[in-house]
DNA sequence: TGTACATCAGTGAACGCGCGTTCACTGATGTAC
DNA sequence: TGTACATCAGTGAACGCGCGTTCACTGATGTAC
């Protein structure tokens, strides 16, 4: 409870803009009780709903993430966000699409930061394992979910550009350029390659699946240290076996 | 609801050992309407509930697999389920162990046929990612949702047999034996490399992200092509890019 | 062969829960004059 | 500067739904004698 006034209060002061209204507060008006710090315009509860959407995702989980939760983290009636959203595929899709663009931000930095040879391959990889790490509910929610309404133009744009950004890079170690509009089987195959390589290890080890391998190393031995030999390593040519 | 009704009648004859309890029917107890073919005992209920729950577990999504609507499938009253499984985690755990077996054999079988060089060599993966595309509901309860209790021997069991059955394949293309509880990093990467990339494949082309490169190959570029230029591309030596 | 009885398998009514959605409402804002 | 009023943002009560779980019950089975 303390938490959500506190929420709210920062949304007040971001909203408000001329200092007359600063002070104007909600009067109580028929309750004794009076959290009287609580105007009864947020001013800017679309964003806090967001907020509060990722906070119950990363702690509640995808199952967890519903209208009323939400609106509870946010210390607002259940049925506001439907007049922001018009339904949970609304909001989680919106949320998405801020999973999507903190994932780009974050893998263009690492790469911006790289600096020796080894370090420009591996920081995209590293980045993606590293977001998703941190954040494993919006990682689930952008790539796991059902619930997403891939038409809706905020998320289509923040999801293409993830997947320009990949393509990007791989032509950018073949180096060709890679068109927007047509691949080789080869390009492909290297698109598919880098990215299945990395999702499927990504969600191998946020579901625990990886701990069969790594348990089985010497000790000590991190999923980043697995990681980096995976990537590193080169393929043997490899003899038939099955 | 003619559905339901025959498969209960499959089960009767799966479970009538004597000749004199087959003819034996329920005495429509109370109830004038008297659908008549339906014996009190089901007698091998927890297997046909299990098959209720995968035709749910693929026609309705995960979110649809419940106690009640896999009694409601079975056609018996939504309280007989718990009777068997306990609760929802119970009978999940158990339809992913079945799951997990559906998909060694299918691998087993794949590699058995596999004749030449190229084929032993891309059977797994193509039977790995087959099995998934025939059975999306339940590869993602076996790999990608919460809900599994891992520590049921029957689930743990056969999950432990699917890695093994990876492991070894990785094993025998390396030409070297692969021990069951110690892995060089260089073992683990190979393992994670395969697994990663198969897996990640798999749930991208599930989720519907692979379209994104398809559509830009060749006209009529199938899954199955892309899979397997992913697997024969040799890996040209990375210049860094970023 | 027959009868009594303990055990098992499945029923169906009832409960409380959290959910999404609807709707009349009210407090606050901002614009027109 | 002040006042009237349309519009907007959020409320809270109510609804119906499907869910898991519990529990007293009853029909069927199989075993002991």
């Amino acid at each position: 409870m303390a938490k959500s006034e506190t929420k709210t209060e920062t949304a007040r002061r971001i909203r408000t803009t001329s200092p007359a209204s600063r002070g104007r507060l909600r009067p109580a008006p028929r309750t004794a009780s009076a959290k009287a710090e609580t105007p009864y315009h947020h001013g800017a509860l679309r964003e806090a709903l967001l907020q509060a959407a990722e906070r119950v995702l990363e702690r509640e989980g995808l199952a967890g993430l519903t209208l009323r939760a939400v609106a509870r983290e946010a210390g607002v009636s259940h049925a506001a966000p439907t007049h922001h959203f018009g339904d949970l595929t609304g909001l989680v899709s919106e949320l998405a699409a801020i999973g999507f663009r903190q994932f780009n931000a974050a893998m263009v930095s690492a790469c911006d930061a790289a600096t020796t040879p080894l370090e420009r391959m591996l920081a995209r990889p590293k980045a993606y394992v590293a977001y998703a790490q941190a954040h494993p509910g919006m990682y689930g929610l952008m790539f796991r979910t059902e619930r997403l309404d891939h038409s809706r133009p905020s998320l289509h744009e923040a999801a293409e550009a993830s997947f320009a950004g990949l393509a990007n890079a791989i032509g950018a170690m073949r180096q060709e350029q890679i068109s927007g509009d047509a691949l080789t089987l080869d390009q492909g195959a290297a698109i598919a390659r880098a990215w299945s390589m990395v999702h499927g290890f990504t969600t191998l080890l946020l579901d625990g699946r990886l701990k069969d391998i790594l348990e089985r190393l010497p000790k000590g031995t991190t999923a980043e240290q697995l990681l980096q030999a995976m990537l590193t390593s080169t393929v043997t040519p490899k003899p038939p076996g099955c």
